[in-house]
RNA sequence: GGCGAUGUAGCUCAGUCGGUUAGAGCAACGGCUUCAUAAGCCGUGGGUCGUUGGUUCGAGUCCAAUCAUCGCUACCA
């Protein structure tokens, strides 16, 4: 009987932005499985591609004044070109924005109608008319239709729990322009989820295709009630591919990024002579996709729907990272811990993050850290010290000789590190690399404990001594070649130079089983540079170089000489949150910003995220806002400074009392949250033009 | 607040079906060695296994409660 074939997939990056050492937790995690089913003999291929659609390359095309076709495709080159550099060893790589998605979505699309899972009914949505736009759900307010809050988004009600559509809402209200909305019909198109419902609960449930913790998730949040209709259409303009069957709508991003797994397969079929059927609808082959957990959702539960929908063959297995942090926090451009792929490996060896990952990396879905200090050690003390250090204290005596003729006894150390090969490559095959790596550092240490015992240094200087030389050497040199091996999905540049030294290839884990005997050896040389902890920091400094080219001071000074140069601000932030439409004047004019004094800021201590202001308009105008930046700011350092705030703001009414206004700050949230300030010499009250 | 997890040596973690004095690596300390990329080997110290209660002849391991931390989610309008 024959395994299956494999199909492995690594999610597909966004064309909108450089890799980055968060990226590489995911491409490393499957490469290593990937090389790891290779050197078992498995069919197996690893397919990838670009992430090309949506509103912000659109965006951000238009900001660099150029097509999105050349936006995708410099980004292309850039992310292949990072991968490379981490021998991430991808079968085929390619993009979203291709004909064979363009036909893949088109197909799947039909079967998704056919199956009547398609809603193309005009809709009756929310209009802005001030705005001029159709509102997301997330853009009206009003109260809630079953237990009557007041103030609650368009999706679903934060008080009660339940879900409904925007037009339900009583007293809706824009927040764009604060308008009332008006009723008017669209034609948008959804996938009715809810009735591959009971397929889900049973696919999702099984304890076949996913983590647990998963399972329970999707269980607790989705599966237990009906779930919603998925909006997969965006209107015109938009880049991407155009319903066929709906002109001016286009699929929204997400229903053909993951199609983009099959497309980009079905390009290295075309390439390589192979039929897509063989590897998407078979049962000769088991699809494992790799994914990061943010994207849970979409490939736990709309991509199975739709594959089951369309008679594609289903995922095996979603396996589900967490997240990076470096020395424990979350990665922060301004703290130069968002290290792009490119700017690590101008200082440090792509195998150091490889095994540092595989360290660190298990079958949950735990966020792991990159502590540059373990980092350092950890790699110095195991690679170089243990494994390289191996070769490097024998390779050298018995250049001219070669391995010995038989292989000598040992007192079982290559038996047992042989039968320890079954073990690991079943850590290997749960994706439990860290438990991988310990048992691979065991060998290593008792290997190194051999040489001390039987000093081959001294076994050199007597003549009588030269076969017993020979001996010790063939041997640890096994031991080190058996290591390589364990590693080689981890470390493939080790494990070619282990090849290339003992002048056989190491080409399959079996490889590992059989000593090498009587046989020459290539002259020694230096396989691995040790990690200098100063390198690190210069990655370091690097990284923050690149993203904080404008300083603070510099923008608070008004006597700059030179004006900040605008090319070096990256266009991500605007691409992340793109323009809202055009407003007026008087759109602008309704908006009442007001200079305020912050005179006391208090915890909130049952609040996570927000802080307690009492702010001052001037006179005895003092009101209470309740604003989002705990994490961002102490409270001494809010009291008595000057902000703007939204003064004109319906007030609201939330869980530990009642807002009246809103602080205005830029920033993505957490701890980049930045208060806007006024230059000195305006007072609390004046309003802001 | 809801959901999910985690809490074992200074740090990172392992402890399988509950079964003798709880382990490893790194760090620290002492010694040995000098073949090797200031690498290696031996030894020492260090833990009331978050806390409390329960089940049991016996619990780091099972159950309950509790505290703490983390993640997702909600509250930032």
């Amino acid at each position: 009987m024959t395994l299956p074939n494999l199909l492995v997939t690594a999610a597909l990056p966004y064309a909108n932005g450089h890799i980055h050492l968060g990226h590489l937790v995911e491409y490393i995690q499957t490469d290593i499985w990937v090389r790891f089913q290779r050197l078992m003999g498995r069919r197996c291929i690893f397919i990838c591609a670009d992430d090309t659609h949506g509103t912000a390359i659109m965006i951000r095309a238009r900001q660099e004044g150029r097509s999105e076709a050349e936006v995708i495709a410099d980004m292309q080159s850039a992310h292949e070109r990072d991968f490379a550099g981490f021998d991430i060893s991808f079968d085929h790589y390619g993009s979203t924005n291709s004909p064979e998605n363009l036909e893949l979505c088109s197909q799947i699309w039909s079967s998704l109608r056919q199956a009547g899972l398609v809603v193309e009914d005009d809709v009756e949505q929310l209009f802005d008319p001030v705005a001029g736009t159709f509102l997301a759900d997330r853009f009206v307010k009003g109260t809630c239709p079953l237990c009557k809050t007041v103030d609650q988004y368009g999706d679903n009600c934060s008080k009660c729990g339940a879900t409904y559509s925007p037009t339900e809402l009583i007293n809706p209200t824009s927040t764009l322009s604060g308008a009332t909305p008006v009723k008017k019909t669209a034609k948008h198109l959804f996938v009715r989820l809810e009735a591959l419902h009971e397929f889900l609960d049973s696919w999702t449930q099984s304890g076949e295709h996913l983590q647990s913790e998963i399972a329970n998730y999707l269980k607790g949040h989705f599966l237990g009630n009906p779930l919603r209709d998925w909006d997969v259409s965006r209107p015109a303009p938009y880049f991407g591919f155009e319903i066929p069957d709906s002109p001016g709508n286009y699929w929204y991003v997400w229903f053909d990024a993951p199609i983009g797994y099959i497309a980009s397969t079905w390009q290295w079929c075309k390439k390589n002579n192979e039929k897509l059927a063989d590897w998407w609808h078979s049962d000769q082959t088991e699809i494992h996709h790799f994914i990061g957990k943010d994207i849970t959702y979409f490939h736990t539960l709309f991509w199975p729907g739709v594959l089951k929908s369309a008679g594609f063959s289903l995922p095996k297995f979603v396996h589900i990272h967490g997240f990076l942090t470096v020395d424990g926090e979350k990665m922060a451009k301004s703290k130069g811990t968002q290290v792009q792929a490119a700017t690590y490996l101008k200082h440090l060896d792509p195998q150091f993050l490889r095994y540092f990952y595989a360290s660190k990396l298990g079958p949950r879905l735990d966020d792991i850290d990159l502590n540059l200090t373990e980092f350092a050690n950890k790699v110095n003390s195991d690679l170089v010290g243990k494994v390289v250090n191996l070769a490097s204290r024998t390779a050298r005596f018995i250049e001219t000789v070669g391995l010995a003729p038989e292989y000598p006894h040992d007192g079982g150390l290559f038996v047992s590190a042989a039968a320890a090969g079954d073990k690991i490559a079943q850590a290997y095959e749960q994706v439990d690399y860290s438990r991988a790596m310990r048992m691979i550092m065991e060998i290593a240490d008792q290997a190194n404990a051999f040489v001390e015992n039987t000093a081959p240094w001294t076994l050199k200087k007597d003549p009588n001594q030269q076969v017993r030389l020979q001996e010790v050497c063939t041997i640890v040199l096994n031991l080190f070649r058996q290591l390589c091996v364990y590693l080689a999905p981890v470390l493939p540049k080790l494990a070619d130079q282990c090849g290339q030294l003992l002048q056989s290839p190491i080409q399959h884990w079996n490889d590992s089983q059989t000593p090498l005997v009587n046989s020459p050896i290539s002259k020694f040389e230096h396989l691995l540079q040790r990690l200098l902890p100063e390198k690190v920091q210069a990655m370091i400094d690097e990284s923050k170089v690149e993203s904080t080219p404008v300083e603070s001071e510099t923008l608070a000074s008004t006597t700059a000489d030179a004006p900040p140069a605008a090319s070096q601000d990256s266009g991500d932030a605007l691409a992340a949150e793109p323009m809202a439409p055009v407003c007026t004047i008087e759109d602008f004019t309704k908006v009442d910003l007001r200079v305020a004094r912050i005179v006391k800021a208090e915890e909130v201590p049952e609040a996570k995220k927000l802080v307690k202001l009492t702010v001052s308009l001037g006179g005895d105008n003092i009101r209470t806002v309740f604003a989002g930046i705990k994490a961002a700011y102490t409270l001494q350092q809010l009291e008595g400074r000057l902000v703007v705030i939204v003064a004109n703001l319906q007030p609201r009414q939330m869980k530990f009392g009642l807002s009246e206004g809103m602080v205005t700050a830029a920033g993505p949230g957490g701890t980049e949250v930045f208060l806007l300030g006024v230059d000195s010499g305006a007072v609390p009250g004046q309003r802001v033009h």
